[in-house]
DNA sequence: CGCCGTATTGAGCGCTCTCAACGAGGGTGG
DNA sequence: CCACCCTCGTTGAGAGCGCTCAATACGGCG
């Protein structure tokens, strides 16, 4: 696949991925050894829940192994997948710094290894270190743009449009640690993609359905990779 | 009308509003003084533009008189609009701190009298002022807080739903200065609306309609009121 | 083999969009 | 002062997208 063409596709859909600098591999050294001086381990099963919307917020938590869905749930039942974190990645810091309840729910979306930071500790982490509180500044600051990005794609783009860009995501997202190929798999369930994209299982299986038959993207079993990603991202208007 | 359903009901919207803890009744003395000190005044005239999506930001803005919308521009030419800031508020910090481009536009709605701060200044402020610099993470974490819930409207609520909430926002965002009463004169014109209730001006003008015939708002001229909070606060569905 | 959860397909309805026409109001120039 | 134009708001009609309900296939597991 083209490598220019790649990278501009990449660049493209940053705009819609948290992508924090906020990582196990972008860290400085000394600041992540400061952070993470009595980080606790946590092993989750799938499907267990790490915390609740509308529950006090405890601490942080870094992403060794594993994958967590942090979702809303509607006022009709219904439930939004926000977003998809996976190893390396830090998350749970905006809700205590912000003093909010949790205003979402983290569920394991495979066996998860996560390392975890006592609220305290987190904050005192922050008071002591300007360069740390630079960072999560910065960070912060960033992702209320991919924020407004996103909001844009749902109050105005069409499912099939949404469906090729969260494919895309989703292509990063499941990204191996050291992946050299292009092609992730893809493997999350039918109900849980329509929760992300945002809109019915039903109208989710059809879209993907008409993707596949146009040859975007194969299937193996429930797994999903993508195989024109000039296509989706052409689709998906970004 | 009902002192505490009223309470109930706009700290129920408040999960959808920015109401930055960052304005100028809300900074101590002090930082306030501090962040304003080498401040320049800026006038705008209605429609007149602020900066444009895409573009290296200057600088942070408080709004001293008049709203400025925060708008952002689709692929296929449709506008979103994000925000409306009115009097008091302060932005384009976010921007700033993340080191991006303009994700979006900002727009005179009205005349507008603004306090503009210079970038270097604003950031040599935070730096100085680990206050200052605490208020405006917890902001920004508060703030990311709305945007999950702004993500969740749009994505799983129908333009009805959708509608009852914005009206019940723009009724805040429409308060003038030392307002008593409850209702407040929203005066937007049909496209802005629609743009930023995420549909057509055709549909929301149907939408609008309904609402009338049902007593839940009151229109004169252009100008909208709401007569009865409860019920658009019910099919908003907060 | 039968069961259960998940995925897929079908059908029909309703919401929302688009295109098109009409109306109302304000401003401008004759 | 009137005629015209331009913008904005409103209404109508029709098409299509996306939702819901219901039925059917598939696959792993007891």
């Amino acid at each position: 696949m083209n490598l220019l063409l790649k990278s501009r596709i990449q660049n493209s859909i940053s705009n819609f991925m948290l992508s924090s600098n906020l990582s196990l591999e972008n860290l400085p050294e000394t600041e992540l050894s400061f952070l993470l001086a009595d980080a606790k381990k946590i092993s989750l099963r799938r499907k267990e829940i790490l915390f609740r919307e509308g529950e006090p917020p405890k601490g942080i938590y870094m992403i060794t192994r594993g994958k967590i869905k942090i979702s809303q749930l509607n006022y009709n039942g219904a439930v939004q997948i926000l977003f998809i974190y996976t190893h390396g990645e830090l998350f749970g810091h905006r809700t205590i710094m912000g003093n909010d309840r949790q205003p979402v729910t983290a569920t394991a979306l495979e066996d998860c290894e996560l390392l975890f930071i006592e609220k305290e500790q987190f904050l005192h982490a922050i008071k002591s270190s300007p360069l740390l509180a630079e960072l999560f500044m910065k960070s912060m600051s960033h992702e209320f743009s991919v924020l407004l990005n996103r909001i844009n794609v749902f109050a105005q783009r069409a499912i099939r449009e949404r469906l090729a860009l969260f494919l895309l995501i989703l292509n990063e997202t499941y990204k191996t640690p050291n992946q050299i190929i292009e092609e992730s798999e893809i493997h999350m369930n039918r109900n849980d993609l329509a929760a992300y994209t945002g809109t019915s299982v039903e109208n989710l299986v059809r879209t993907l359905k008409t993707f596949r038959e146009s040859g975007y993207v194969r299937m193996e079993g429930k797994s999903i990779f993508i195989q024109d990603f000039e296509a989706l991202h052409s689709i998906s208007g970004s």
